[in-house]
DNA sequence: TGTACATCAGTGAACGCGCGTTCACTGATGTAC
DNA sequence: TGTACATCAGTGAACGCGCGTTCACTGATGTAC
């Protein structure tokens, strides 16, 4: 439906792609129009061609995010599970891995953005509730048949939330006992297949 | 030992009291110097007689920030142990509150801002690992006697993460069915007394 | 007790700077004939 | 194919504003004698 995009939608692309990474590395509020129009290899001027306002650019921005790190998360689960892990298991792993936690900018925007998400425009808000919600059935699909679907939104905090905390304890030893530990509680707790 | 404080120490205590609650309403980024002073009742000119720059408050803040959120979470606790109930059923209850998530500037400062921490200045950092070392050892003290402590990282994950999304979820009904899922499913996991 | 002075907490104007946003303009691309 | 014009994406200077920080000053409090 779109096979040569613009000149203005490459641009237009090119903006989303560089503030999705942008957020998720400074919040919400921690990159500026001009900053990440430079980074996108424009000048600041052009923006309003673009977006009404800064703020329509973060809900943008939030979309975009979520959809780059679904579809991240979905290759990796994809290929573990081709390996024989479990859905749940490969989840967990990939959630809570090492490399997850030191890629910010690349990574899941739930556990980078959803704290701010309270202080932000309703517009901005309203695109935040939608990743946590597919955030929580993306877990939802992974849970072993018969699981009680319940657990989808706990464990969904259980992952968010040990990313934060493991980002919050740096780069030593602390981080990565801590997502060890999380990464074998959630195996027991909730993955009845074996590995 | 400071049985009359002088007066520029009451002013200290009253600028740190505000700064505490208005980085967990607003952000480390969210109120300016001008602003919490105005709230203190004071003029932003004599900010620097109190603090050597603007980072020097956020440690103070987010210190005063964690003492604060856990004496009043302790005096929950207490109430709710002289009732009987376990202190780990004690603490996810007033952790996991329809009023805990709604008090965000009265609330955990760890929920509140671990996700922006990595961003800011070593020292502001090391605040903040100060304050999730401690919650995790608060939950640690919780826990059933002979539980595995390493489940005190997970259930202190579990506890920030599910107030994030009830909040980033709204004022609606999709939260607070977040945060009873939430507290059911750690009840059932971690719990192993009865109510 | 009273006077003279030093100390101190807080005031408010000012600084340089970067922000979000606007706008007149430029230069390239596309279209009409 | 070539010329004339319209459209379009992007440029860069400028705007009003609020930020963190500095500083000369004020008025109250404390101290010395």
């Amino acid at each position: 439906m779109d096979p040569i995009p613009s000149r203005k939608a490459q641009s237009h692309d090119r903006i989303v792609e560089t503030a999705a990474r942008a957020i998720r590395r400074a919040g919400c509020q921690g990159v500026g129009v001009a900053d990440i129009m430079k980074e996108a290899g424009l000048t600041h001027g052009g923006f309003y061609a673009h977006f009404p306002s800064r703020d329509a650019l973060l809900v943008e921005a939030l979309d975009r995010a979520g959809r780059d790190s679904a579809e991240r998360m979905d290759s990796h689960v994809a290929q573990r599970v081709a390996k024989g892990q479990s859905p749940l298991r490969a989840l967990i792993t990939s959630y809570l891995s090492d490399e997850h936690a030191h890629n910010i900018e690349g990574g899941c925007p739930v556990a980078a953005l959803t704290a701010e998400m309270p202080r932000q425009v309703p517009e901005v808000q309203a695109a935040g509730r939608e990743r946590v919600l597919r955030l929580i059935e993306r877990v939802r699909l992974c849970l072993p048949a018969g699981a009680d679907p319940q657990h989808a939104p706990v464990m969904a905090s259980t992952l968010i939330g040990a990313l934060q905390l493991a980002r919050a304890l740096g780069p030593g030893a602390q981080a990565k006992a801590l997502l060890k530990s999380t990464r074998d509680t959630l195996f027991a707790q909730f993955d009845t297949t074996s590995a």
